[in-house]
DNA sequence: CATTGTTAATTGTTATTAACAATCAAGTGC
DNA sequence: GCACTTGATTGTTAATAACAATTAACAATG
């Protein structure tokens, strides 16, 4: 019944995104053990086959490790696998990333994020993982409601447009997000609710549910 | 250094599409072994870890076990895993899908072709894997180069625009299609070749390369 | 050898959609 | 009051797409 092939080694990786400073960053580990002891890596772990009920759950499960609370996004991202991507052997990670809004984490979390166009060296395969998962954040940005999953529970227009545009790395007019943005629904106003501040106030806005929205042409 | 963690079975499945008169179909095997023994089910097996440089190879050495060469597209699909979906314990698939020219397979091979709405119930859960193949394959299918790659090394405007039908599911206007086709650059007429028959001889092209080619717009 | 049928390829017209620029609105601070 | 800043809207133009129709090139037929 057993096969009797000698198995690989499986892990989990998450790449953790938050915007902080108007820029996208990563939350990044240092690791407690070898190898690359004291690195700063992505945070993961082994799989745990009495504990976990499926990867996903080890992602989630390392993701609470890491920020204290399940991430409003989290999706799985690749898998990797080979004899050398870990010195410990033949091993396969599956990966995952998430997105988590800036003010949900503490200061000492946020002090251990890096903009992504600033990120220090990388154990293992990390480097490759990451630009994957960079990658698939800005490919999903363009036809999708992702990265409303940046922003706490209630926004203005104005910042989801610079979500976006930080996100997928372009200029987006203003008149014309706006209007594809509420053709799609995925947002409400909170009816008499208003950013104040020094300027004009600001209506605010909510998710209309918290699922993945994929919508029909680029935004 | 070796980490104590009880480690899960790692295998790959394959999700084998071709075109088969007019309709998408998958490649089924019949199982040689127990569990589900001489049932129909995804080509899959385990991965080796002394002969696979990693999970892609695995899926390739299966893929050319049941067709006898390399698909000419091959992409990892996604990660399916967990306690329950195989009695032989804790299991990691690594899940690719490939895109098979009809062209090219013999007549054995396309006796195992079933159409994606006719397909038997399938074991472990291999239902889960094709229906995520189809769903990958039908949105790639909208914005990329990626149904070319079920069709022979030359093919006529019409050829192409019927396997974009029928892998997207919905009509697409003749003329937009050709025009849109073409602006891409995905293909490129071959000078003087032309589909003879009992009409008007049509134009053969050929891929410009053979790697997937992602669009701007929807097709 | 003109007629018909069928597929291939093109053209034009209209309706949508997006990009760009400008303008109007509503507050604060001086 | 006035300048300043951010928020929100409007209009004009350009680019695209959808739809319908037409022209082209063959084979088969009587």
């Amino acid at each position: 019944m057993d096969p009797s092939f000698p198995r690989p080694l499986v892990m989990v990786d998450t790449a953790l995104f938050t915007i902080l400073d108007e820029r996208l960053c990563l939350l990044l580990t240092q690791r407690k053990e070898p190898p690359f002891e004291r690195k700063l890596a992505l945070p993961g772990g082994f799989v745990h086959i009495d504990e976990d009920a499926d990867t996903e759950a080890a992602a989630r499960r390392v993701v609470r490790g890491k920020i204290g609370f399940d991430a409003p996004y989290l999706e799985q991202l690749f898998t990797f696998s080979g004899a050398t991507r870990d010195p410990r052997g033949w091993s396969v990670s599956v990966a995952y990333y998430a997105l988590i809004p800036a003010s949900l984490l503490d200061r000492s979390q946020t002090a251990e994020a890096f903009p992504v166009e600033a990120l220090p060296a990388l154990p293992f395969d990390h480097d490759r993982i990451v630009a994957k998962a960079i990658e698939r954040l800005r490919g999903k940005a363009t036809y999708s409601s992702l990265p409303a999953f940046l922003l706490p529970a209630t926004f203005t227009m104005n910042e989801l447009h610079r979500i976006y545009e930080q996100t997928i790395g372009v200029r987006l007019d203003k008149a014309s997000f706006r209007h594809k943005i509420l053709e799609q629904g995925i947002i409400d106003p909170i009816p008499s609710q208003f950013r104040i501040g020094a300027h004009r106030p600001a209506q605010l806005y909510r998710l209309a549910n918290r699922v993945l929205t994929a919508f029909e042409r680029k935004i």
